[in-house]
DNA sequence: TCTGGGGTCCTAGGACCC
DNA sequence: TCTGGGGTCCTAGGACCC
């Protein structure tokens, strides 16, 4: 159907997803602690995909290292993350979704934007709960809004299995007082350097001054901080398949990586995934990334576009291995990542990209 | 407490060209 | 001899999201 502006725009996010899902094939963990994350051992360097609500009471949450969640909740039950089952589930809430009849623009493994027109949105929200539920045993939560923004945050007052719904009109009284950091894509920087100006509520941010936002973040970024203030955004909806810019492999090592060979043995390794992600796609590659964690914490990022497109193996080995002698040797290598530009199917040029942040 | 993995987009500075 | 201004490409780094 391709993309088109809407009266309503509904977020569908699905509660505790990678948890529910292990519940849905073990009914007896419902309502216990559950930590998913890594391979589903709290010992290992790794972190909390999704806690259950019973965890989270006890502080767990994304993100959060392992080690730390098992300190809080010691009796949890620690899983590995699923990737095929969850993948198959979220693909079946997709197709529910579809199923409505609206159009249903993808957004990760647990969450969509439905469009909508209807003069009863509500009832639209509690049909594609229902629906959800009926053919997969899932629970959503649904946000409406007048566009994209206020949707996405008005998701997270109707959680669990609720709706909420956020419009022009409610957006002051119930954004207004709220942080900076509570709005999507403002996170702990930029809403430290909004307080540098004293703009620290989400009204404080909507009555800012333009040139001030522009001085400090740039003319499109300032101009977009600005519009999220007032929860101004776009109401359009594009169900067109996603289509990668690129793929990486990256892999924090459980033992420091010490000797150059060790590293040149970990780069093949993921260089050759990555290559079979690419080709999974039957697409070029223009420009490889090498990604260095030194211990205890240091991150430098390397790239190189390449002479041609390739989709030899040998090509991006070699240009990964090149990149690397740019690593220091004698530090000790925490995490090592390898990353691939593919040329857009038809276009053939990769440097043509619609802002989807402007878009939204 | 000790910080994953897979993505996207924006900004800025230097090189280079006209 | 000293000095423009604009545009594009490349790379590094930053920030955010799920």
């Amino acid at each position: 159907m391709g993309p088109r502006a809407f009266r309503w725009v509904l977020h569908v996010d699905l509660d505790q997803f990678l948890v529910a899902v292990e519940v849905l094939r073990r009914p007896e963990l419902a309502g216990k602690q559950i930590v998913v994350g890594g391979r589903g051992d709290p010992t290992e360097r790794a972190v909390v995909s999704t806690a259950s609500y019973e965890a989270r009471e006890h502080g767990v949450g994304s993100g959060m290292p392992l080690r730390v969640a098992a300190r809080k909740v010691p009796d949890a039950i620690f899983l590995p993350v699923d990737h095929e089952a969850s993948l198959r589930a979220s693909e079946h809430v997709m197709d529910t979704l579809r199923g409505l009849g609206t159009v249903v623009e993808v957004l990760g493994w647990d969450e969509a934007f439905l469009g909508c027109d209807a003069d009863d949105p509500e009832a639209v929200a509690r049909r594609a709960q229902q629906a959800v539920l009926d053919a997969t045993g899932l629970h959503c939560s649904v946000g409406i809004g007048d566009n994209k923004i206020r949707a996405k945050i008005a998701t997270g007052f109707g959680k669990p299995a609720g709706v909420f719904r956020l419009t022009e009109a409610t957006w002051p009284d119930v954004m207004g007082p709220r942080p900076t950091i509570d709005l999507w894509g403002v996170g702990p920087k930029v809403s430290k350097r909004l307080a540098a100006h004293g703009i620290r509520t989400v009204a404080e941010l909507a009555a800012a001054d333009a040139d001030v936002l522009v001085a400090e973040f740039g003319p499109r970024m300032g101009a977009w901080y600005g519009d999220l203030g007032n929860g101004r955004g776009s109401a359009v909806v594009d169900d067109t398949p996603w289509v990668a810019r690129g793929h990486s492999r990256e892999t924090t090592y459980q033992r420091n990586l010490t000797t150059p060979d060790q590293v040149e043995a970990a780069l093949r390794d993921l260089v050759t995934q990555v290559h079979a992600d690419t080709e999974a796609e039957d697409r070029p590659v223009f420009r490889v990334g090498l990604k260095v964690r030194y211990a205890p914490f240091l991150t430098q990022d390397r790239s190189r576009k390449l002479p041609a497109p390739t989709r030899s193996l040998g090509d991006l080995t070699a240009a990964v291995l090149a990149l690397a002698e740019g690593i220091e040797p004698g530090r000790e290598v925490r995490l090592l990542g390898v990353r691939a530009e593919m040329v857009m199917p038809d276009d053939g040029d990769p440097t043509e990209r619609t802002p989807v942040r402007g878009r939204i």
